[in-house]
DNA sequence: CGGCATCCCCTTCGATACTG
DNA sequence: CAGTATCGAAGGGGATGCCG
């Protein structure tokens, strides 16, 4: 998706750190450009518009196609496949399909995937708790 | 790679915020319709390419725009901006000029702001410990 | 120094139609 | 049922230039 792009990155060049002090890589410089590439790779794949609320959809069950389509309001069959493809790639979700008539394929999080799910649960949590506080900012803000 | 090191790999690092107990709003396993739609919004604010990042630059210190084009590698300076616009508008960070020559414009993290930065955090540990298994899972994926 | 404004490419995503 | 193919609109985001 977003991934491979015209990146320039100076070889040559130290940055400094976007996170330093952040636990687990508060050690080097160096690790925090990896870990600011890290972040933005993996908010490329899961903050997608679908991504997290198709793992989020999963959590509990493995799901058919339709019903993941029934669940997920507002998603588009085309996105919905879209979205299974890149995690499934990610080996974040598992699939398996049935040869049966008519077909019938099964979508599960892998162990991988479901360590997601806190993530989401926490995105979750901060955005019903904060929402309103942010819809008034925002009309404050355009007030003027 | 830099994951191996530091935290063991514990998936579930679930950051306690001081929302417990927030009225008409209680933390369950579930992840229902209200959550979706909650996800979604959160996502279409913060899920972007850098807001994340600006927020996380922004924990400790209140700093300059030039330190933050500083600090981040890879942003431009004309996405900063946008980002801290619209971070700004949404109540998360403040902007602060100082009528100097040169001039002089300073941002810092709100409260509400603040309260990001568990998520951030949480993104952030995910990211170190399995941005190598996506790596690995991606590229088996496409070697088939 | 701290920005907007402009140009323009590229990606994302929805709608629609078709297939095994 | 579970996709694939194609088109087109919308907007994200880089490069560059100008300005208080």
């Amino acid at each position: 998706m977003a991934a491979a792009k015209g990146t320039p990155m100076s070889p040559t060049h130290i940055e400094e750190t976007a996170l330093a002090g952040f636990p687990g890589y508060e050690s080097s410089c160096e690790i925090d450009e990896d870990a600011g590439r890290a972040i933005r790779e993996v908010l490329d794949r899961v903050g997608d518009k679908w991504s997290l609320l198709v793992i989020a959809t999963l959590r509990r069950d493995r799901l058919r196609f339709s019903e993941l389509l029934r669940h997920i309001p507002g998603i588009s069959q085309r996105m919905l496949t879209l979205t299974l493809r890149q995690l499934q790639r990610d080996g974040l979700i598992s699939r398996t399909a049935y040869a049966e008539v008519p077909p019938r394929v099964e979508y599960e999080l892998t162990a991988l995937g479901g360590t997601l799910i806190p993530i989401a649960r926490t995105i979750g949590d901060w955005a019903l708790a904060n929402h309103p506080a942010i819809v008034e900012s925002r009309s404050q803000y355009d007030a003027r």
